[in-house]
RNA sequence: GCGGAAGUGGCGGAACUGGCAGACGCGCCGGAUUUAGGAUCCGGUGGGGCGACCCGUGGGGGUUCGAGUCCCCCCUUUCGCACCA
């Protein structure tokens, strides 16, 4: 039989108590010490799950926090509500993305409130509201305006049974999820947005990213992946003009030891020597309809000699050219230089097509090892003309010097990052605001026309093209240029651009002339902590770094980084392995919640593990933490019913040596605790923590005779309470509430470390012998070196250890510890 | 393959700048109360030894009076990237 929880009175009447006072309203503009606390907004797929649940009680914590330190709290929560999901839904029952979204919204909504979530609620909007994706148009068009914007040919997912575009999450295995038809490549026009033009800057403001966590700041730098070498153009004589091919190398200094040239299959070179070799024109067709690479180790190297001759400008020496699969045409110029003596794949390479390896550096040192039968680290350079000699750094500033004073090359950098693609050939997105007009060419929309809203009366057949190229009346549009007929843009934007500046909107979210109030982005940001997976570490958490310098140089704010601190919060799993609905492990909240609280919950996640750790659900480890409350309950004031006419301490109070210890528990508490939640973010330890105050506490219940006891206890309680609130929002505002407090502690303040109250008076005394551990010293503060050695000595355990042996010397920590170091004496 | 992170009791995890290893909780053992417990309370709980003590933070070396913490090598797990020239 099921006992009756005590929390479902308790967190409804506070629950409804906040509703009803609006609570957790923030004000437009802070006032006083401001604090941003944010948490990745979730998607409205339907039902919140236990990563929600993590991440929002984390961000909960410290919002209630600050709060009650006296900041102005920003605490929001919105709707990332555009995108595929929506639409297979649609597809698979036959309901409107938009009803879908909004009923799923609903839904949740209820879910974060039975948690007893501190958000500001009016402050709450989605991001498939017109009035917030008009600001996706209008950036867009202020973007394009600044040269941010372009449109360029790109290839995408296309289903020749569908007839239609497929996102990257359609395709299973090279084929379309729902006919299983080969899903073949098609470029179609674009649109990207400029990020490359911030690359440097995104990188190099990573020095000063204190706040972030080193793993976020490295997958993002690898992201980036800035590269730093030469351009060299070798020349196909029998190409002609186009006979020109550029090559990057961040290793020009070992551009003597070039034996071929190789092209990937895409380039256009190799498109033009196809012409007439039919070995090659078979190569390359094979070659490009290998789809996507599988995860894995990288295939064999294959490739074709085309017979064709490169010059290679540094030594005026004819090599071959191939065209191979190893190269890549989306990075670089699609072409490399073969140095089969110094690069890896190289090396391989060459060794299966018989390209000759000619060695032109060598180690400084002769341990240095070749990997895979090449000798890729630095050294010196030789066989290499007039920059024979050099050491590989020299060598390679040398050769891109000249390669520029010569007029075939010089210094370049490369991104491995490209433009970001924005367009998306769905229905569930910002429309583009472009039209398409046969005259005027691409024209945007008047900031006037806006929003361009999504039409509503749409059939999503995932067949036959877009949805929105199906609705003709939407299409049709005059030109905003000339007048005449022309048509809509039908792709949509990316939803990461949903997600790349929301968290400004909710400083103004229902602004109708502007994104936002300019001062009120000065007030609030930069976000002081921003909480979400790691899954999000590159792109999302680069896109909102570009976004701000964007909005930045339009001149809507004026900080450069829209995060101070990120909290990268691990997965919750379950038996070792991620929750999901295919592997039967998924907890519910709502079941978790009805049946303990959501404070138990709440307490649980939280104590669990730290935040940055991935935690394994446990259902029997819930108990600690829901009987911790439950005692709690019990015992405030049941078992201690002078608690609530108890005053806390007084200064004339006579108390006995267990008060004193009592209090400076209570302190040395208070102080632990808001370093955990303040400057750590480690709520586990501030709860183990409050867990030991209790005890104290509890331990002293007998005890509590006289009035300065019990004042000592009702601090402690009272204490324990009020630290636990952050955590545990309901039952300590009913326990306070018992306690006899009016005020709730939500407005009440965090208490204070009284220091004095906290030092210990005396101190442990560790003593050694030789560094191991042979006795302990209680003994009063602040004792000389003198006075510690002496106690050492007369310490029983270090004593018998000392004997027969002889003390050469003694280390002495301050309030620490006393180490003889002995040894025996010598004989003689 | 490259790069990162992490290895602490039966379990989740504590341990600030090198200074009492195992806080707090789960579990387990013993006891109390109870007709009963998935309730509550008390006590115990790293391993070994009757004991003084000895051994213990993945393994091996090192630095130090002293190492979970710092350095080197190795092993394992895990997460990124995956032919990025």
């Amino acid at each position: 039989m099921k006992r009756p929880p005590f929390h479902p009175r308790v967190e409804q009447k506070w629950q409804e108590r906040w509703e009803r006072e609006d609570a957790f309203r923030t004000p437009d503009l802070p006032d006083g010490p401001r604090y941003y606390c944010l948490e990745m907004l979730p998607y409205p797929s339907g039902r919140i799950h236990m990563g929600h649940v993590r991440n929002y009680s984390i961000g909960d914590v410290v919002a209630r926090f600050h709060r009650r330190r006296g900041y102005s709290v920003m605490h929001p929560i919105g709707w990332d509500a555009l995108g595929l999901p929506a639409e297979n839904a649609a597809l698979a029952h036959g309901v409107h993305p938009a009803e879908w979204t909004k009923d799923n919204i609903a839904h949740m909504q209820r879910q974060l409130r039975r948690l007893g979530l501190s958000y500001d609620w009016d402050r709450e909007f989605a991001t498939c509201d017109p009035s917030y994706y008009r600001w996706n148009q209008w950036f867009f068009l202020r973007m394009r305006e600044r040269g941010l914007v372009y449109r360029a040919n790109r290839a995408v997912n296309w289903c020749p049974g569908c007839e239609t575009v497929l996102a990257n999450e359609q395709v299973e295995a090279g084929r379309c999820w729902r006919c299983e038809s080969e899903v073949v490549s098609r470029e179609l026009p674009q649109w990207f947005f400029r990020i490359t033009e911030y690359a440097d800057e995104l990188l190099d403001a990573m020095e000063g990213m204190t706040g972030w966590p080193r793993k976020v700041l490295l997958l993002q730098r690898n992201w980036i992946g800035k590269s730093e070498g030469a351009e060299v153009r070798f020349r196909i004589p029998s190409l002609g003009d186009d006979g020109e091919i550029p090559v990057f190398t961040t290793r020009v200094d070992t551009i003597y030891g070039a034996t071929a040239l190789v092209l990937a299959p895409g380039h256009p070179a190799a498109a033009r020597m196809a012409e007439g070799n039919d070995e090659v024109r078979e190569y390359i067709a094979r070659a490009l309809a290998v789809t996507a690479a599988p995860p894995g180790a990288p295939a064999e190297k294959t490739g074709v000699r085309t017979g064709v001759p490169a010059v290679n400008p540094f030594t005026g020496e004819e090599i071959p050219v191939f065209v191979a699969d190893y190269v890549l045409m989306d990075y670089g110029s699609g072409a490399v230089m073969c140095v089969p003596a110094h690069d890896e794949r190289d090396h391989e390479f060459a060794v299966r097509y018989d390209i000759p390896i000619r060695r032109v550096v060598i180690p400084n040192d002769r341990e240095a090892a070749p990997k895979g039968g090449a000798f890729t680290d630095y050294g010196t350079v030789v066989d290499s003309g007039d920059f024979s000699g050099l050491p590989t750094e020299e060598a390679k500033e040398a050769m891109a010097r000249h390669a520029a004073e010569s007029d075939f090359g010089g210094p370049r950098t490369e991104w491995r990052f490209h433009d970001w693609g924005v367009s998306r050939q769905r229905y569930w997105g910002t429309p583009i605001p472009m039209v398409h007009c046969d005259s005027c060419g691409v024209v945007p929309v008047p900031d006037a026309d806006l929003p361009v809203e999504l039409p509503r009366d749409v059939e999503i057949t995932g067949k036959g093209g877009a949805a929105l190229e199906k609705c003709e009346a939407w299409i049709r549009v005059d030109c905003p240029a000339c007048g005449a007929s022309a048509r809509r843009e039908t792709d949509t934007m990316d939803t990461f651009v949903d997600s790349s500046w929301y968290f400004y909107r909710y400083l103004d979210p229902t602004n109708a002339e502007a994104p936002f109030d300019p001062e009120r982005a000065r007030a609030w940001f930069p976000i002081d902590l921003y909480i979400g997976g790691v899954e999000h570490a590159i792109l999302h958490l680069i896109y909102c770094r570009f976004w701000t310098r964007v909005m930045r140089d339009l001149g809507l704010c004026d900080h450069d980084e829209p995060v101070i601190r990120q909290l990268s919060q691990g997965m919750v799993i379950k038996d070792g392995a991620k929750m999901s609905k295919s592997k039967g492990n998924v907890v519910d909240p709502d079941a978790a919640v009805e049946e303990h609280g959501a404070d138990a919950i709440r307490l649980y996640v939280l104590f669990e593990a730290p935040p940055e750790k991935e935690m394994d659900w446990t259902d029997a480890r819930l108990a600690g933490p829901a009987r911790f409350l439950k005692r709690l309950e019990r015992v405030i004031p049941g078992e201690a019913p002078w608690l609530p006419e108890t005053g806390l301490p007084a200064g004339d109070d006579a108390f006995t040596a267990g008060d004193v210890a009592l209090r400076r528990k209570t302190h040395q508490t208070i102080r632990r605790v808001s370093r955990d939640l303040g400057e750590r973010i480690h709520p586990n330890t501030a709860i183990a923590a409050v867990m030991e105050l209790w005890n104290a506490a509890l331990a002293r219940l007998p005890q509590a005779g006289s009035g300065p006891a019990r004042r000592a206890v009702r601090e402690a309680v009272e204490t324990v309470v009020s630290l636990l609130n952050p955590m545990a929002p309901h039952l300590t505002e009913e326990l306070w509430e018992r306690l006899g407090h009016q005020t709730p502690l939500l407005d009440s303040p965090w208490p204070e470390c009284d220091e004095e109250l906290a030092r210990e008076e005396s101190v442990l005394i560790v003593a050694q012998v030789n560094g191991k551990l042979r006795g302990r010293i209680e003994a009063p503060r602040g004792l000389g070196r003198d006075e510690l050695i002496a106690l050492g000595r007369a310490n029983r355990g270090v004593a018998r250890h000392l004997e027969g042996l002889e003390v050469f010397r003694v280390v002495t920590v301050p309030d620490r510890l006393v180490n003889f170091v002995a040894r025996k004496p010598r004989d003689g």
